[in-house]
DNA sequence: GCCAACGTTGGC
DNA sequence: GCCAACGTTGGC
């Protein structure tokens, strides 16, 4: 089992949408990086754990968790040609980007903050607080994960 | 809105 | 295969 980071814009789709979602959980669709592809498809399974991370909005922060449900799948707006994701050089016969299910887990009673992160020294080899990164999802270590959860449950 | 950092595209 | 131009991400 292991850990991942999932970056999201909350006015696109939020930790509330997440929770919304319910026991059906949702389709992680629109990841349109190959780093972050070859994650999803070859290293993401059914179980693992994921940090929800609110990205491009007043305070980001590391908002709650979720949980891997299904496994990787040909993402279904890369060939819908009304999506925003559409795209012509993926098709059904090879799809070039993927998707998996995830459903909500838990909200943070306390969001854990990216300045708060930064200030935090066990947190300071975090992908995420590195310089220059921007991937959309990312793993996390096992010790990431404990301490960015114990913050968010505990406040 | 600005802009640094990074990824992708395409001509050569 | 190089690299300039362009597009995107995302914090500030």
């Amino acid at each position: 089992m292991r850990y991942w980071l999932f970056k999201s814009e909350p006015d696109d789709y939020s930790i509330s949408d997440l929770q919304l979602a319910g026991e059906q959980g949702t389709c992680w669709f629109g990841i349109r990086n190959y780093q972050a592809r070859n994650f999803l498809r070859d290293e993401l399974q059914v179980g693992d754990l994921v940090l929800f991370y609110h990205s491009s909005c007043k305070q980001p922060a590391i908002v709650g968790t979720a949980v891997v449900t299904k496994t990787a799948y040909p993402d279904p707006s890369a060939t819908d040609p009304q999506s925003p994701y559409f795209d012509a050089k993926s098709t059904e016969a090879q799809p070039r980007w993927f998707s998996v299910d995830i459903q909500w887990q838990s909200t943070f009673y306390q969001p854990v903050t990216l300045s708060f992160m930064k200030q935090h020294p066990p947190l300071a080899q975090m992908y995420l607080i590195q310089k220059g990164s921007r991937l959309s999802l990312q793993p996390v270590t096992a010790e990431e994960w404990n301490i960015i959860n114990k913050l968010g449950v505990n406040g």
